[in-house]
DNA sequence: ACCTGAACACCGTTCAAGT
DNA sequence: ACCTGAACACCGTTCAAGT
């Protein structure tokens, strides 16, 4: 093999460099590419064309596609976490508010599907469990246990232990909201908001004093 | 370039060709592979190397890899539907049954956890929906709306709709099983067969006549 | 410190060719 | 009909080199 000299193609000038907080543009153009196409979607190298930057500028801020999946997930939880406090809050911090707040975490998960999926799918790709992700989701977490301590005092809520309590509920929203987004109510065509009216309702005879 | 001839490589006898029922062998590779390792760490060359078949014989009894994750996840249902349908038999189709149809069913999760994983994030892949994973889902879920008409026959269960009631519980043991695969309860390190009891308690309440 | 571009070791999929 | 092996167009990641 003939080993003739290629010329490297010009390299891009440094003052054209994207210096400001590439970090954050990355997570924010992981974000939007995900909301709009999903996880399949995101390639390195399209989050970095779109961005201006090479391929590997990434590596800078991230470890790897795993962890800048993790900062995702972790802005998701984030997003709830005031999503549900606002409906707790603007209800009463009361059963009405309690209410809401099951309402918003479905609606949430229904309006970022993707967003929603990637936050409790992120175990699939990182089994290094991100610290900073567990600690964004139990800060979310933290609301609905607030919640109930609150109903507790009111005499609303049975005074089972809260994070009991907590977790069975937690899993009640999560289970409709993933099975509207690719279970079997997707196929079925049931309508999402009803279910979750009466769930919440089934949900307050089961829980009540 | 110089196009110098390369002599191919010795072609594999056709008399090894595994001919057999290849469809099913790949099936039941993959799902072996899945269950070790992880969605992730199936490609479609290790599931041909594992059988002695080449990379793209595959292609012959499937449409392409999707629809052989698919494939994968609907045998994950029919063994669901059949652990379900067990369950509440052998706890005598009544209350007993029922609630050893819900701990059946997130045991089966825990047991089986990248199996169960796959047959929810079909929609991840294949948004195309692959009409027999449908029907497969379809069939596991009348177990348990059977099991309700079932207690409602008997004056256990309140008389609202059964696909409502079903949808209820399903996203319940559903939330529990992902929360504990991928959620805050793993971290936590949440006792999830006690939660399943306290929430199957906390169930009966709500749905009680 | 920050970013580049080439190289590496992988993928899924297609397709003409063999038996 | 069924399977093969090469080719194609992608990936994520690494790394020496540039400013």
């Amino acid at each position: 093999m003939a080993s003739q000299r290629v010329p490297r193609p010009p390299r891009k000038p440094a003052d054209q460099y994207h210096h400001g907080d590439l970090r954050r543009a990355l997570l924010q153009a992981a974000v939007r590419t995900i909301q709009k196409n999903g996880v399949e979607s995101l390639t390195l190298r399209a989050v970095g064309e779109e961005l201006g930057v090479s391929r590997s500028a990434l590596y800078r801020h991230f470890a790897d596609k795993a962890a800048l999946l993790g900062a995702v997930a972790a802005e998701g939880f984030r997003m709830l976490r005031l999503e549900l406090l606002g409906a707790w809050e603007r209800g009463g911090k009361g059963q009405r508010g309690f209410e809401a707040m099951g309402e918003a975490y479905v609606r949430f998960a229904l309006q970022n599907p993707w967003h929603y999926r990637m936050m409790f799918a992120s175990g699939f790709d990182a089994d290094a469990s991100d610290p900073a992700l567990v600690e964004d989701g139990t800060n979310a977490f933290q609301v609905l246990v607030d919640a109930l301590v609150e109903q507790q005092r009111q005499g609303l809520v049975r005074r089972d232990d809260p994070q009991a309590l907590a977790n069975f509920i937690w899993a009640l929203v999560h289970g409709i909201a993933m099975l509207a987004l690719d279970g079997p109510l997707q196929h079925k065509g049931v309508d999402v908001e009803a279910l979750t009216r009466y769930a919440v309702e089934r949900l307050r005879t089961g829980i009540a004093v």
